[in-house]
RNA sequence: GCUCCGGUGGUGUAGUCCGGCCAAUCAUUUUGGCCUUUCGAGCCGAAGACUCGGGUUCGAAUCCCGGCCGGAGCACCA
């Protein structure tokens, strides 16, 4: 069926939410989401994880996890599992896993295919010789051993050492673009594997295994970064050898991050010699650093999403992601005081005596309840409001402060109005609570809440009125330990 | 250097394939007002963009050519 008009109709009124259509195919579609185990994921994990869920959540497809440990040199062993809880996080749950370390007697048995059908041939040039007769357009030597010759080089090939010799592809050597010329498709590596150990020498290059399990595990539709645009130039070729259909390849621009510019191994470092605190350190881009600070899952999905898969850059401020956080976190969180470097001041001229002020939990929901602070003569404030000037001290009375000395103005909110009084969140003198604010450059503020913030929960997400978000992350026997998220 | 890919307000996007409905969407941001016992939200308003130059055309963000700018790749990494 043809419906043109339907077709225009969509094309010039609806507007397009979201990532839109997938080129191509829309049944039975399979995607993959596939990292190395360098690290726990990070925004630009997510950049490739959340458009392929969202995808195969709009078609209904199947959603794969492959893990790409097929360089030793590059795993990080945590990983492994920080992923599945990073994924977790994200609220992706893929339908199948695959570790690429379970699947090397596959890819030697594609690649010995390859060999037979001429497609591939054992090449012992040394690396700069290969490049220098490539980068002329010229066959090396080894290009044209009999498939015989090559059968025998790859029976012998995991006794060599690292560097003897590579499995290469066969492409165009003439192609215009030096880089996709008879590419490696196996090396020797003698390093220890972490779920291997020493069981193989001959391992795959990404581009190899990539293309075989793309293919075996039927995937539709190849999600990637642009930084892979000459990869799947490559891969083509390999799926032109077998004669297999080529999925569709679609790449997505890069993902400036604005601060953020550490790479995995860089945080790896830091954390090492202790410039972070882990993984999560509110400097780092990872999705634990993130989730730590109260960013919600919703407001990375919609901002990746947002985004879309188009193949410029883009480049991403914490404003954006502050303010699409706000609008979930505001309905969400209740209200508090917070009064950082608290000063205790005594108001001269009050002497109504003690008092319960009742304060709504969040003033948009007042079904929530209330909190309730004791109010007296003595009260702590910031040393930052601690400036001359009517003051009211919120729900309570208005002050008046001069120099060093606090004196009782007025009591009503009417009266503060009148005085343009500037309205500030106080703290009972007795009855608080100490508490540490981690903010996002990992310096610490401290200070002290009211008393009612002790029922709260580790992952409790408040409102401190005056100061902003904040997510509680510890409860100590005399502390409680909150992660800023934003204002 | 070679190969490839991009370029819409400060930022992120829609529109580009199939030119007219685009004096360009929505979000974020900044900002004025109202309201509000924080901030924010809400409501009403404002600011701000088609990289440049040619060409094709009655008509160009959209097609063509060139410049400029930006990015990526050029591994026995993924």
């Amino acid at each position: 069926m043809n419906n043109l008009d339907l077709v225009v109709k969509e094309k010039k009124q609806v507007k397009e939410t979201g990532l839109g259509d997938l080129p191509g195919t829309h049944k039975n579609i399979v995607m993959r989401f596939a990292p190395n185990p360098s690290g726990p994921l990070h925004i630009g994990h997510a950049r490739a994880a959340i458009p392929n869920n969202e995808f195969v959540k709009k078609y209904k497809g199947k959603l794969i996890l492959r893990i790409e440990d097929t360089d030793p040199k590059r795993i990080y062993e945590p990983a492994y599992d920080m992923i599945l809880k990073d994924l977790k996080w994200l609220d992706i749950n893929p339908d199948e896993i695959f570790y690429q370390s379970d699947r090397f007697e596959i890819y030697y048995e594609y690649a010995k295919k390859l060999i037979e059908i001429n497609g591939a041939y054992m090449c012992t040039c040394d690396g700069g010789d290969f490049k220098k007769l490539k980068d002329e357009s010229k066959e090396c030597p080894c290009r044209n051993n009999s498939v015989d010759k090559n059968l025998e080089m790859w029976e012998e090939f995991s006794s060599m050492n690292e560097g003897e010799a590579v499995l290469r592809v066969k492409t165009d050597i003439n192609h215009k673009n030096p880089a996709i010329r008879d590419w490696v498709a196996m090396r020797i590596v003698k390093d220890k594997h972490p779920r291997l150990g020493e069981k193989y020498k001959i391992y795959p290059m990404m581009n190899f295994s990539v293309a075989i399990d793309d293919h075996l595990m039927a995937l539709t539709h190849v999600l990637r970064g642009k930084d892979h645009l000459a990869n799947s130039e490559k891969q083509k070729y390999l799926y032109d050898h077998f004669k297999w259909n080529v999925p569709e390849f679609i790449h997505y621009g890069r993902l400036k991050m604005e601060d953020i510019a550490l790479s995995t191994s860089k945080a790896l470092e830091g954390i090492e010699n202790g410039t972070y605190s882990g993984w999560d350190d509110p400097r780092l881009g990872t999705l634990r650093a993130i989730a730590k600070r109260g960013i919600q899952k919703e407001t990375i999905t919609e901002l990746i999403t947002e985004i879309g898969i188009k193949m410029s850059d883009s480049a991403i401020s914490w404003k954006k992601i502050y303010g699409l956080n706000r609008n979930i976190l505001e309905e969400k969180s209740n209200r508090y005081f917070f009064v950082p470097k608290p000063v205790k001041i005594a108001i001269k001229g009050y002497d109504d005596g003690l008092k319960i002020i009742e304060r709504p939990l969040h003033s948009d929901y007042l079904e929530r309840g209330n909190r309730h602070l004791k109010f007296d003569k003595e009260v702590y404030i910031s040393e930052y409001d601690f400036t001359n000037g009517i003051t009211r001290l919120m729900d309570a009375v208005n002050i008046d402060i001069e120099e060093n000395s606090v004196k009782y103005n007025s009591k009503s909110f009417e009266e503060a109005r009148d005085l343009k009084a500037r309205i500030i969140q106080w703290v009972p003198s007795e009855d608080n609570i100490k508490t540490k604010i981690i903010m996002d450059d990992a310096s610490v503020v401290e200070g002290l809440c009211e008393a009612d913030c002790k029922n709260l929960k580790v992952g409790d997400i408040v409102q401190f009125e005056r100061f902003g978000f904040a997510r509680l992350d510890e409860i100590k026997d005399e502390e409680l330990v909150f992660y800023f998220a934003h204002k």
